[in-house]
RNA sequence: GCCGGGAUGGCGGAAUUGGUAGACGCGCCGGACUCAAAAUCCGGUGCUGGAGACAGUGUGAGGGUUCGAGUCCCUCUCCCGGCACCA
């Protein structure tokens, strides 16, 4: 009898028995090979969005279908519980940060449940507890001590009417998000981590990891961004400056340091100060430069701006002297604050010379190599890409240098500047150290005790955690923390004297770096990880937005050293070690334990298009595409939008990654509630490879449930039942013995099977081989549809009398059930159970393609002409080549085409094509 | 601005190494079932011309390499992600 496919009680039903058993818990001692499979924890931002359900699906069905090849598998999950928006939600409702987050957590794990991911709830972790952050305090003070983090001062966006710092993200064109004041930069003291250090086998280790995407390791690479130059001392012309010294810049081409023609400052350096001190307008104009944000892009995309300071300093090799300006697009934070311009062969140079009117000199040429050479001579009127290049060049107006390449002016230069003691080669990285002092409150304390004998001292391990307290109330102006002299009021471990307990926290991404590790051991209650860690990394399979490519992934590998380095993973040799304190061992774990993720699945953006209104005060209310109605041309592009509960026009932005602060986010409990969780997870891998970003459109979702609907019923059809019921005796399933089912088979179908039913038997492995290739390059979407395929196949024959059918469709089913057990988990489990296949379709083997029923004596051949198809031939699979050439040349198109004429040429690809030339 | 990616029917996408462009799904059109509708099932569906066989054309734009290009090379446009305090 028929029973409605009613996704509702099958997935709660399963997911009960899975509570019950737990058929997720990792062992951490298995004879199995391991398979570690993290996905990136979420925010608990209040409710799952679509990247999540993507994410964590595509997490999921590696998961499962790792179980399914015999792999003892570990997906754990936690949350990521620190950070920014839970101070904003404290301050818009009332509530503490810390309540929020539980709050938000509750709702999502209940969420996460109901999607029925495969995950060991007995790992989770939580960052903003105790006993979770504790441990990266104990780890600051180990890399306090050793002097991987030491203070400096560092710039921040200050906003002067709320008395606060402000996030890159909160400053909005130049302007504090909430009190619309113009943001100034503020120099205060923070705590910085010595990555820089690291920076070398950052970039050297990137060539481990061969499971990675290759635009990943190159955005590291030019993040990390090493490069070969010369530092360069400008000596101080005395006369202007009033006092002896040099000006320090670095440079990656000292072959165009005869063309230099002016240097240019920071607005904090030394000698934009000095000036300032006796120029008001140099000093407005300093003040100027603070003010706006800290953010990168803004500087790069600002108008660039300067002022001679009426200083000079001399070149380096021929003393002429040089206009010392500042300028706005200078930063003192970045290298040495100071860099020295060559108009003719740099871009921003350029423009900055000709808008100032400072000269240009040429001081290279193309050479006559140069294929190009002789074309667009130099000329200072405009700007042309060969003037910046490094290739095919020679110095020219540059004295003993005239006539250099590159290499050979670098080379002849920074001996000189060597010789002079006025400069040298250098390597120089573009990867800065790590500021992580935070001025807010939802944080992790940093473990520092100020002493006014003692200076900063590390709380030592037995008054670790320093807790954060939970009941606070947020005002916006400033840290809670600061205001609470319970907190910061503490006792020197080292004197004893009365002392300040530091007030920042460390920045969030600290929490991310290294939670993959906590999982392995997260009730170690004497350590940071414990030897589980050992077992358990690296991770296999690390799956996560690629918005996450730089900062987070370089972070986590940067702290995966820093553990290895204090310890953490074993005693593990330095990198350094000689060659025979090396044994094979050691080189291992130096290798394994160097890198926490060995492979890496980016999973492209879920994105959604934006709507918004302005109020008076131009602000933007962005308003959710659910409740818009677009409005299309008869070529279906859009062409408006109206807000459906005013029937007013909305304006469309752009489409953006889904987020809160856009209101674009797509609720997937709406999808879950209406269709099920299989559903919704089969739609969303379906919809797009997971690499590929994903415009969110839920036309579709539908299609997804009528395929499972059409799986559900045909399992269910009274038809298939008792076609499938003698089979179940006959066939020694339980033994999935792939050979011995092949073999009953492929014997019955030799017997009486029809061409028909052999070409479908066939084309249902074709299929498979193809779905397995597709699982191992992780392209998921593909395999979803060869799901459908699968089912359309067992569909056809079904029609087909004989007596093979029986076997054909109890096997074929329990392959198509097999292959879709990791998209949609509830459905497989049900019917797999139900068709008495077995207990529990995880512990199934994978289903593997049937080489012996691939294999086929005719193949179809495609006939071109001139490269343009003109018709098909089926030939013998072993055909010899002149015999297709001749079957080709009087195909009647082809004849006809030739007109008599020959052919000029023949190219057959064996098993493919034939293209006949003209 | 810099770094990394993307663009294929009305829509999401497929095409493993250069070898049949558009698999699979959505939508749309036609048919079956039904008093009717929904659901379901069957068939069709890139565009242009043609009753049709078929022909031409077609993978963001322009150029190139090749017997053959969605795939390789050059130039450009638009879109997306990151840019160090969103996570």
């Amino acid at each position: 009898m028929l029973q409605d496919y009613k996704p509702k009680d099958i997935e709660a039903a399963v997911q009960q028995d899975w509570k019950q058993r737990l058929p997720f818990r990792a062992e951490d001692i298995s004879s199995k090979p391991k398979y570690y499979c993290l996905s990136m924890f979420p925010y608990p931002s209040g409710k799952l969005h679509m990247g999540h359900v993507r994410n964590y699906t595509i997490g999921d069905v590696l998961s499962r279908y790792h179980s399914m090849k015999g792999c003892n598998v570990m997906q754990p999950m936690g949350w990521d519980a620190f950070g920014l928006p839970a101070e904003n939600a404290a301050m818009a409702n009332n509530v503490p940060p810390a309540e929020w987050t539980y709050a938000n957590i509750e709702v999502m794990r209940r969420q996460l449940e109901s999607l029925g991911l495969g995950l060991d709830w007995s790992r989770e972790v939580t960052t903003c507890k105790p006993e979770y952050y504790r441990w990266e305090q104990w780890l600051f003070t180990r890399l306090f001590q050793k002097g991987l983090i030491y203070k400096k001062t560092a710039s921040v966006n200050w906003d002067p009417v709320d008395h606060t710092v402000l996030a890159n993200e909160q400053v909005i064109d130049g302007r504090g998000w909430r009190s619309g004041a113009l943001v100034e930069k503020r120099d205060i003291p923070m705590y910085f981590m010595r990555i820089s250090q690291y920076a070398e086998e950052l970039l050297d280790d990137l060539e481990l990891l061969k499971g990675w995407p290759e635009q990943v390791k190159t955005m590291q690479r030019n993040w990390i961004g090493k490069s070969h130059g010369c530092e360069v001392h400008f000596p101080y012309d005395e006369a202007s400056v009033g006092l002896a010294g040099e000006l320090k810049v670095y440079t990656t081409r000292p072959d165009t340091l005869m063309g230099v023609t002016y240097v240019a400052v920071a607005a904090e350096h030394p000698l934009a100060v000095l000036a300032a001190a006796s120029n008001p307008e140099l000093e407005r104009f300093i003040a100027e430069c603070r003010r706006g944000g800290m953010a990168e892009a803004d500087m790069a995309t600002m108008e660039k701006k300067g002022m001679d300071t009426g200083l000079f300093v001399a070149h380096p090799l021929n003393g002429g002297l040089l206009p010392v300006w500042v300028a706005n697009y200078v930063l003192m934070g970045y290298g040495e604050g100071a860099v020295m311009a060559v108009p003719a062969h740099d871009e921003r140079d350029f423009s900055f010379a000709k808008k100032y009117g400072l000269p240009v000199k040429q001081v290279i040429e193309r050479n006559r190599m140069d294929s190009t050479s002789g074309i667009n001579p130099f000329t200072a009127e405009y700007w042309q890409e060969w003037y910046g290049t490094t290739e095919c060049h020679v110095c020219v107006h540059s004295g003993k240098y005239d006539g250099l390449d590159f290499q050979q002016a670098f080379d002849a230069i920074a001996a000189d500047l060597q010789a002079k003691k006025l400069g040298q080669k250098r390597t120089q990285f573009r990867l800065r150290d790590w500021g992580i002092s935070r001025q807010r409150y939802w944080g992790c304390p940093i473990p520092i005790i100020h002493c006014a004998d003692c200076g900063d001292v590390p709380v030592p391990d037995e008054q670790l955690p320093v807790i954060l307290p939970e009941q606070v109330t947020i005002t916006g102006g400033g840290s809670p923390l600061a205001k609470m002299p319970e907190f910061y009021e503490a006792t020197c471990p080292r004197c004893g004297n009365l002392a300040r307990r530091e007030t920042d926290t460390m920045d969030t991404f600290i929490e991310s770096s290294w939670y993959y590790a906590r999982y392995t051991s997260p009730d170690c209650l004497n350590g940071m990880v414990d030897e589980r860690a050992q077992y358990w990394l690296p991770v296999d399979q690390y799956v996560g937005g690629i918005e996450h490519a730089i900062l987070h992934l370089l972070y986590a590998r940067f702290f995966n050293k820093l553990m290895r380095d204090v310890g953490l993973f074993g005693e593990i040799l330095p990198a350094s070690a000689t060659q025979e304190h090396k044994t094979k061992d050691t080189e291992q774990r130096q290798k394994s334990f160097s890198e926490p993720f060995t492979n890496l699945l980016t999973q492209g953006m879920v994105i959604a298009p934006t709507f918004y209104r302005e109020d008076a005060k131009g602000k933007k209310l962005w308003i959710n595409p659910a409740e818009v109605d677009i409005e299309t041309d008869s070529r279906g592009r859009p062409v408006g939008a109206r807000l459906r509960s005013d029937g007013q026009p909305v304006v469309i932005g752009g489409t953006e990654k889904m987020s809160k602060s856009k209101n674009n986010g797509v609720d997937p409990q709406m999808i879950i509630d209406q269709y099920g969780a299989d559903t919704a997870r089969f739609f969303i891998i379906f919809a797009a490879p997971p690499e590929q970003t994903l415009e969110w459109s839920d036309s579709g979702v539908e299609g997804a449930f009528r395929f499972l609907r059409r799986v559900w019923n045909f399992a269910c059809s009274d038809q298939v039942q008792e076609e499938m019921e003698p089979s179940r005796v006959i066939i020694p399933f339980a033994s999935y013995n792939l050979e011995i089912i092949s073999e009953v088979i492929n014997a019955n179908l030799h017997e009486d099977a029809s061409d028909e039913q052999k070409a479908l038997y066939r084309e249902m492995h074709v299929v498979l081989k193809q779905a397995n290739f597709d699982m191992q390059r992780l392209q998921f979407n593909t395999v979803a549809s060869a799901c459908m395929k699968i089912l359309k196949l067992l569909e056809q024959q079904m029609v087909i009398e004989s007596s093979s059918r029986g076997f054909i469709i109890f096997f074929g089913f329990s392959i198509l059930l097999r292959l879709l057990a990791p998209i949609a988990p509830h459905i497989t489990q049900t019917l797999w159970r139900k068709l008495g296949y077995g207990e529990e379709i995880l512990s199934a083997p994978w289903p593997e393609a049937d080489e012996a029923a691939l294999i086929q004596d005719q193949v179809e051949l495609i006939i071109q002409v001139n490269g343009k198809l003109r018709g098909k031939m089926r030939v013998a699979k072993d055909a010899d080549q002149e015999m297709i050439q001749r079957m080709a040349l009087e195909y009647p198109t082809v004849d006809k085409l030739l007109a008599g004429r020959d052919a000029k040429k023949i190219i057959v690809v064996p098993g493919r094509l034939i293209n006949v030339v003209i």
